[in-house]
RNA sequence: GCGCCGCUAGCUCAAUUGGCAGAGCAAGUGACUCUUAAUCACUAGGUUGAAGGUUCGAUUCCUUCGCGGCGCACCA
């Protein structure tokens, strides 16, 4: 980039002002500044009855709203925790403060010393005695105009466009408070869990992400070269296989809140990157996790907003234990009239007809996707409140132990809410012999074209050779449940820098 | 990957049947010593996402492409 570029007019002027400011002898970009009080904490310092006298402060944030009035202006100046106005006045400032003040642009972060008092129209204020220029912003923000109502905040105009809103959080989160709001949220969600865990004794440990062989569930991996080693390594799917190993290892209650890699598709409730708890626990099985899930979640919820009722779009989700339970025979039983142990798959197509599909979609349908579409069509848009599906046939289910009772089914439960799956846990298969004829049948069916299929992991067998307890294992989508428990209708508006196509012209240059 | 919708000034949005591309905010100049969507006057700001086509004439109609949103498919 050459000074030579034609710059837009706005960022021009802005950047005369910035010539002018240093002709001045201020520096533009400061190196620290010392302040005394947030804007909340300097508003909440002023009483009524010092009147005109208030307390001396140093605040620092940036200029949201700037109104000049020949020898006077005001300026609301906002920092982490809100905003306050300034009052600035040609007759208390210094000759070449003023004329700072007059080279200030909305958007240009500032340190303002002064006493508070409350103006006339009742707004506690800064009088400024001195203005201190610390960072100028060469390009305006597009922050819409806000105006204080009865009812609270209306904004006028600002930055709507999803794309930029993704692309450049930064001026996303510098004009939307609630955005950040939502951000906050999102780490007090990850705070409460980590709390609940450490609280109970889970370890919380840390396993690679670059993996020789992906596995633990079923996805395509993405995939990247060592040079010294000279061989692929992949980014994790899962940190399933991994955890399960610290379990023989000793640990009896493990943990990991880290991010899964996933090279599929995008969409609302899916980006390649997204953050995933999982967790472990030696002699425990399903029903251990299904309890665990369910008190920690509505713990979360009641940390986070005082009770265990939350309103997501329309609907008002109850978090109160204990939630509901149907297993997936009878769910499916209940909502489609057919019990998938005894009817025969032409029976279980028939049933699918006119719900969307097209006869041709329905004819393709077989063994565990025909088991799924059944479940998709009748079972999980009905589960809006908490409900754990438990009790899924084997084949949806090549990683989970079989039922103790039920040989044809598996110990597994989903916990769906709003119709999305939140978390998934089984009783984990710890017999070496059957886990190894399970990797043979990946390998199979990778054989036979299956890219998603996972490969085999010949040292995870090894390792539960060498004896794995019965193990209660959950897996917890954490962006999901920021989603549900903010409200928000996009992973994008939980995710700060969701993946997007590149940019043209940017990411290249 | 498929379908539908959108893309106009820095931002938010208009533009009648295909007939001079507009407003508010932001910006610049000037006025203004308690304003708060400050106000008032004036000024500037556009390759209408890109390329091509139809037409005397295209923001508008057609084709292709790019980016985004929604839905479907794939996928936890």
């Amino acid at each position: 980039m050459t000074e030579s570029i034609d710059r837009h007019y706005v960022e021009q002027a802005r950047r005369d002002k910035l010539a002018a400011i240093r002709a001045l002898g201020i520096e533009p970009f400061a190196y620290r500044f010392e302040r005394t009080h947030t804007s909340r904490e300097a508003i909440a310092s002023y009483d009524d009855s010092l009147g005109e006298a208030g307390p001396p402060v140093t605040i620092a944030g940036r200029i949201v709203a700037l109104r000049s009035q020949g020898k006077t202006a005001f300026a609301h100046v906002a920092d982490g925790d809100g905003k306050v106005q300034i009052y600035l006045r040609r007759d208390t400032l210094a000759a070449t403060v003023w004329e700072l003040v007059q080279l200030l642009d909305l958007d240009d972060h500032i340190g303002v010393h002064g006493s508070l008092f409350r103006t006339r129209t009742g707004e506690v204020t800064v009088r400024a005695d001195s203005v201190t220029l610390l960072a100028k912003a060469l390009c305006p923000l597009p922050r819409g105009k806000e105006q204080q109502t009865e009812e609270g905040v209306t904004v006028f105009g600002g930055l709507a466009d999803a794309a930029t809103r993704y692309r450049q959080r930064y001026a996303d989160l510098a004009v939307h408070s609630d955005v950040r709001d939502v951000f906050r949220q999102r780490a007090a969600i990850i705070q409460g869990i980590r709390q609940f865990l450490d609280d109970r004794g889970y370890l919380e440990v840390e396993t690679p992400i670059l993996q020789p062989l992906y596995g633990g569930a079923m996805a395509r991996p993405f995939v990247t070269h060592h040079n010294a080693l000279d061989m692929p390594l992949y980014l994790r799917i899962a940190d399933e296989l991994y955890l399960k190993r610290l379990i023989v290892g000793g640990f009896e209650r493990v943990y990991e809140i880290g991010h899964d890699f996933r090279n599929e598709g995008m969409d609302r409730s899916h980006n390649p990157e997204f953050t995933m708890l999982e967790l472990y626990q030696a002699y425990a099985d399903y029903d251990d996790m299904r309890s665990l899930v369910e008190e920690m979640v509505s713990e979360v919820v009641l940390r986070l907003t005082g009770g265990y009722t939350l309103v997501v779009g329309n609907v008002s989700i109850d978090f109160a234990r204990p939630w509901a339970r149907v297993t997936f025979r009878e769910g499916i039983l209940a909502g489609g009239g057919i019990d998938i142990l005894h009817a025969s798959e032409a029976a279980m197509r028939e049933c699918l007809d006119g719900k969307g599909l097209s006869p041709t979609e329905i004819e393709d349908l077989q063994g565990a996707r025909l088991l799924d579409q059944l479940f998709k069509t009748f079972l999980e848009p009905g589960c809006v409140q908490p409900t754990f599906v438990v009790d899924y046939p084997k084949a949806l289910s090549p990683l989970a132990k079989v039922h103790r009772t039920h040989p044809e089914l598996t110990e597994r439960f989903e916990l769906i809410i709003l119709g999305t799956e939140l978390a998934n846990a089984f009783s984990e298969l710890n017999d070496p012999d059957d886990q190894r004829a399970r990797f043979e049948e990946q390998v199979r069916q990778r054989a036979a074209g299956d890219d998603e299929a996972q490969p085999f992991d010949v040292d995870y067998v090894r390792a539960l050779e060498y004896g794995m307890p019965p193990t209660g294992g959950l897996g917890l989508g954490i962006d999901r449940l920021v989603m549900l428990l903010t409200n928000q209708p996009s992973i994008r508006d939980v995710i700060l820098f969701p993946a997007l196509r590149p940019e043209e012209g940017v990411a290249d240059s």
